[in-house]
DNA sequence: CTTCGACCTGGATAT
DNA sequence: CGGACCAGGTCGAAA
């Protein structure tokens, strides 16, 4: 890797002037819940409490003790020779750097939503909800990057989060850019649409273990960027949810159910409920819906989520995600 | 409109 | 009614 090889931080007690803390409750965020939970694939955890992984192209270890969250951005390999090369103020750009990564974290995690108050309403309109959340607090919805987004669940077809996760690490090793190493770890960016756009792209992602998502994801890849493109992709975060969703659905290997994570995870969709096996069997069992076919349709994959919205209301992707 | 089978791969389980 | 190749599905074809 790098000549002088960085260290994974793991608290901020070692070194504290290269930490930085938000204040933010366990009531609002349990890191170790929302990181784990599928619906990034990207975090792990590098010490036990420590969160590491890569967000908007900088790799992040992050920990939360008491109210605060804690995190540390690491620099690129080559950021110490700009530095000198620039031979800025280091003070002032690093006010500004500061700024500018608490309003990713803030972003990233939506930390202006108030968890409390919704998980209140949700508890008040349904028990089995009520039964759930004290074992669960904190289960916030990410609000991620909709290419990285997009990509990743279309992995996520028929296939299980051990799977997944290696996936998109070999993707992003093979097509993304090397951001830095960590005790000898490489850490990569998530590719860009262009880079996934190549004649040889569905070939490599065969030889990576895709099997038959290689032609899906590079064949997504090539629509968009001959399509709305990368800007026009993100633009659907101000579009209807039913405009975003039917977008989403004509691209290869997004049906009903990426399409809604898509949604839901990065593209401000928080009616979005998206329904797999799993909640698909937990709305017949749990909350009696009835359903004609036996198999999950359109129709019933339609209803389930209309169950859901009525129960939990306008952000009803966020309590299932709890 | 619904139902079916195929689809890459590897984990978990049972021969 | 229990157990099964299936796992956080999607696509194309067929009745």
């Amino acid at each position: 890797c790098s000549p002088t090889p960085m260290k994974l931080r793991d608290a901020p007690s070692a070194c504290p002037s290269l930490w930085r803390c938000l204040p933010c409750p366990l009531a609002e965020l349990r890191l170790d819940l929302v990181l784990s939970s599928g619906q990034s694939f990207r975090w792990w955890e590098s010490s036990p409490g420590a969160w590491t992984g890569v967000l908007g192209d900088r790799v992040w270890t992050l920990r939360q003790d008491g109210d605060r969250l804690w995190y540390t951005v690491y620099g690129e390999e080559d950021e110490h020779k700009k530095e000198e090369e620039r031979d800025g103020c280091p003070a002032r750009a690093a006010k500004l750097d500061v700024a500018e990564t608490d309003r990713i974290l803030r972003d990233y995690f939506q930390l202006d939503v108030g968890l409390s108050a919704l998980y209140r309403a949700w508890a008040a309109a349904d028990p089995l909800f009520r039964k759930v959340a004290n074992d669960f607090p904190g289960v916030r919805v990410l609000r991620q990057d909709p290419v990285e987004c997009l990509f990743s669940f279309i992995c996520t077809s028929n296939n299980h989060i051990s799977r997944i996760t290696a996936m998109i690490e070999r993707l992003c090793q093979a097509f993304g850019r090397r951001l830095c190493c960590l005790d000898s770890r490489p850490f990569h960016a998530f590719p860009p649409l262009s880079a996934l756009t190549g004649a040889d792209a569905e070939a490599r992602l065969r030889a990576l273990g895709f099997g038959y998502r290689a032609k899906f994801v590079s064949g997504s890849a090539r629509a968009i960027a001959e399509g709305l493109g990368t800007e026009g992709l993100c633009q659907l975060r101000t579009a209807p949810y039913a405009e975003a969703r039917r977008v989403l659905c004509a691209l290869p290997g997004v049906g009903a159910k990426v399409a809604d994570c898509v949604c839901l995870l990065s593209l401000d969709k928080a009616e979005a409920v998206p329904v797999d096996t799993h909640v698909w069997h937990i709305a017949r069992q749990r909350y009696g819906v009835a359903l004609g076919g036996k198999s999950l349709t359109p129709r019933a994959y339609q209803e389930i989520g209309d169950f859901f919205r009525g129960l939990w209301g306008p952000r009803a992707g966020w309590a299932q995600a709890v």
